[in-house]
DNA sequence: GAACAGAATTACAGAATTGTAATCAAAGAC
DNA sequence: GTCTTTGATTACAATTCTGTAATTCTGTTC
């Protein structure tokens, strides 16, 4: 289950939370202060930060700045503070949320769980090149041909992406070898030749598929697609 | 130098474009007909295409619009229609220029240029992530941790690549297991600590970095940044 | 046809990768 | 203190990767 990092300062506050919260299936992690909970933030990692806005120490929309750059955790504020300028300083300083005091247990656990849907681990979206009949997954390291997927070693990955990525033009190997390996050097037509007849084979790429890998005259490649 | 498709079924019109061409250092591929630039494309790979609308055996801009699958070489219309609807619709079928006959040779060479130009072959932005002393790029199966780089095997990288897209959070090693391998497996907890493991041996990762890459109590792993 | 050039493929060997298992280390329980 | 548990690291072996070199293939010129 989540884990909430709570920071108030207020000790009645706080053990009402705590207990609210602990029932409703949250591990909480308690601070009454700036500086407690900055040390807390070095031993948990919370999932959602509820944050008093007036600690003794400091105050909590600077500790949200902070805190940005250790997590992307949602910030909600709690606060007794209603102003209006209050409430865009919160939101400005980071903050996701901002709850006056008094509040309603049942609203703030409803606020706190529309805090955790949204920030819901959305899978991060893998880079990928998305062409018809041809994909190519660089996080997974492989790439699909006519609905068939295939893993690929990085070199073949590599020079299939580069392709791809510039469709029907042409890259000399000299591109190729240089964007890949940094430099360029004497024999690098060799090692481009080699590599891509291996990703031809891996990719069982034959007068069936829908694409092909065609070399020019002038030591250029191109993945060009066939159409019948 | 560039490789440029002439399809023009004026045969005075397509020598005088061809030979200006050719003195401009292009290489020049002519086709008169549909049927014959569609054959060309086959064994040509044009970095921009100049077309005629009108063609004896079928429409430029349907031609336009077929072409465009097989390559996204800038396509400059020339024609003696210069009706706005026309110019319109030959945008709008793809073309990215659209030149009236009669012109002159130097404004065609100028437009072709441009063409050329805006079409640079811009090295694709490659996939990465790029945090304050930590970036992640896939293409080149590399990170860099405090200004040093680092080739990394794929697992490792794909396994830093999840932490670090989700920095702060706490991530199981079954939800790390389960994307990189797709599927779950009885012992995915080992396999994934030996590479994590090895990840931060690769990175040398150790008191002095500004990451560090934390266990929970609970099977899980969160990247944290470490500040002093 | 032979001879050649250039491209494509295959062979090979050293290096890197990686899952599994064994070992080590740290923290609690007793 | 010992014992136990759990996580971190290391060892190892099978596999894969990959640059180089050798070979084969293909088209062209004579």
């Amino acid at each position: 289950m989540s884990h909430i990092l709570l920071v108030e300062d207020d000790s009645d506050i706080m053990r009402i939370n705590k207990t609210f919260l602990e029932n409703e299936g949250y591990t909480v992690h308690c601070a009454d202060s700036v500086q407690t909970a900055s040390f807390m933030l070095e031993e948990c990692v919370p999932d959602l930060v509820l944050l008093d806005v007036m600690l003794p120490d400091g105050d909590g929309m600077d500790f949200c700045k902070i805190l940005r750059q250790k997590t992307q955790a949602p910030v909600i504020f709690l606060t007794a503070r209603d102003e209006n300028d209050s409430v865009v300083m919160g939101f400005r300083s980071g903050g996701d949320d901002y709850i006056t005091k008094p509040y309603d247990l049942n609203v703030l656990k409803a606020r706190i769980e529309a805090q955790l849907r949204r920030n819901v681990k959305q899978s991060p979206q893998h880079p990928r090149i998305e062409l018809p009949c041809l994909t190519i997954d660089l996080f997974a390291g492989t790439a699909s041909l006519d609905g068939n997927e295939y893993s690929l070693p990085q070199r073949e990955l590599q020079i299939l992406y580069m392709l791809a990525s510039q469709i029907g033009s042409r890259i000399s190997y000299h591109d190729i070898y240089k964007t890949i390996y940094g430099c360029d050097v004497e024999d690098s037509k060799n090692t481009i030749r080699v590599n891509i007849s291996r990703l031809k084979k891996h990719l069982n790429m034959d007068d069936m598929s829908s694409y092909e890998i065609a070399a020019t005259s002038e030591g250029e490649y191109v993945l060009r697609r066939i159409m019948f």
